[in-house]
DNA sequence: CATCAATTTAAACGCTTGTTTTGATCTGGC
DNA sequence: GCCAGATCAAAACAAGCGTTTAAATTGATG
């Protein structure tokens, strides 16, 4: 199976090099050269640089996706509505899990999460959208329930900052890890660093109760 | 003098192209001819792209700092100790209010800083923290008196989780806002939007009180 | 063993990028 | 009125980009 071979390795490098430097950044030859395959290797196996991104991105977010989503009806099955922190502790640990297991680093597909908002790149936001927005309105839905009698506008933009507290924080993990070390000398693990993140975005969403 | 309008000129379409598209999607091309000026005037009056996109943040952190240590000023001689919410006020009301003042578009200043956080420029961020770190320092410095008791790494970890809601969600405001006008009919207005976000903000600091 | 499709390779394509060069033009002080 | 220095303009530069082509190589099938 060479071909699926040469298909990871590019994957592979691809995933880091973008991780690192955003994807305009981040030429083909870079990333056939790390991967240590021909520069037409991209163009025949995936037809496109744009097609590439996007590969990347479904490799980790459809394995992050059913994860989520077996947590979900894992505690869905238990019975009783589900509390703010059992959610989060759903997709932060849950999703992470999914990539954990599977000898991938988590802060690198946060990273790319981040790219993913933030670059110019609208088939990329598109194409999030389309494949995965079903498992996005479910949280949100399950969510809301767990927030009675917040009205819906101001649910989702304090939704939209949870969202923010943790894509931001944890796509920069390593830089800001890297500052308090120095500060402090005490070194943060990403889970601890979750520990603080699930009340804090708790009280964030349920704020003024 | 003409040699300060094209200047301008040039500073102008940079920061309205730069926060479109980022910084390395944007060619000098694109800008000058925006600008109607000539490619090489960038290289003459900035020396190189890099040093244009430090200049284009130079024009609004500048007076985005001046009037947020103003404000902290006329707070601080109130008097007593300044709460979470009067801090969180100061930086989003003050350091917007002197960009709404000069006729700027805030949000645009919020998607510059979210690209500064993500694109992989590192003299962006060294030139930032160099410039800027004394304001960041002293106002993270007031908001850590106004939350007792929290410890060292805990407090900075939640500085980061709501730098991270605010710049994310507000260098994304357009989108955001367009998809709950589209869900609920209501749109949204950045000062509403600070209004939601000053009390979530403020109970993610205080989370667990 | 021959065949044929799938894959890999090296080379080149056309285009865009940031930057530099070389003159022309403008502007203010003597 | 003139000259020096600042500014502008057009053109070219080398380098890098994503993509394509066409030939070589591979590996399984009849």
């Amino acid at each position: 199976m060479s071909q699926s071979d040469t298909v990871s390795r590019i994957l592979d490098a691809a995933e880091v090099l973008f991780a690192e430097r955003g994807f305009t950044e981040t030429s083909l030859r870079t990333i056939t050269s790390t991967a240590g395959v021909n520069l037409a290797a991209v163009n025949y196996h995936f037809g496109s640089k744009k097609e590439l991104i996007q590969a990347v991105f479904e490799r980790f977010l459809t394995p992050f996706t059913e994860t989520l989503a077996a947590e979900l009806d894992r505690r869905v099955a238990g019975g009783e509505s589900l509390e703010v922190e059992e959610l989060l502790e759903s997709l932060y640990r849950g999703g992470l899990a999914s990539l954990v297991a599977e000898g991938r680093d988590p802060q690198r597909f946060m990273r790319l999460l981040g790219l993913a908002y933030t670059q110019y790149q609208g088939h990329l936001r598109r194409f999030i959208v389309s494949r995965y927005g079903d498992s996005y309105r479910r949280f949100a839905g399950l969510l809301s329930q767990a927030l009675p009698g917040l009205d819906p506008v101001t649910f989702y933009w304090r939704l939209y900052f949870m969202l923010g507290a943790t894509i931001f924080t944890l796509s920069s993990f390593d830089a800001i890890e890297a500052i308090l070390r120095e500060d402090f000398g005490a070194p943060s693990s990403l889970p601890e660093t979750l520990d603080r993140l699930v009340p804090a975005a708790a009280a964030l969403l349920r704020a003024g109760e």
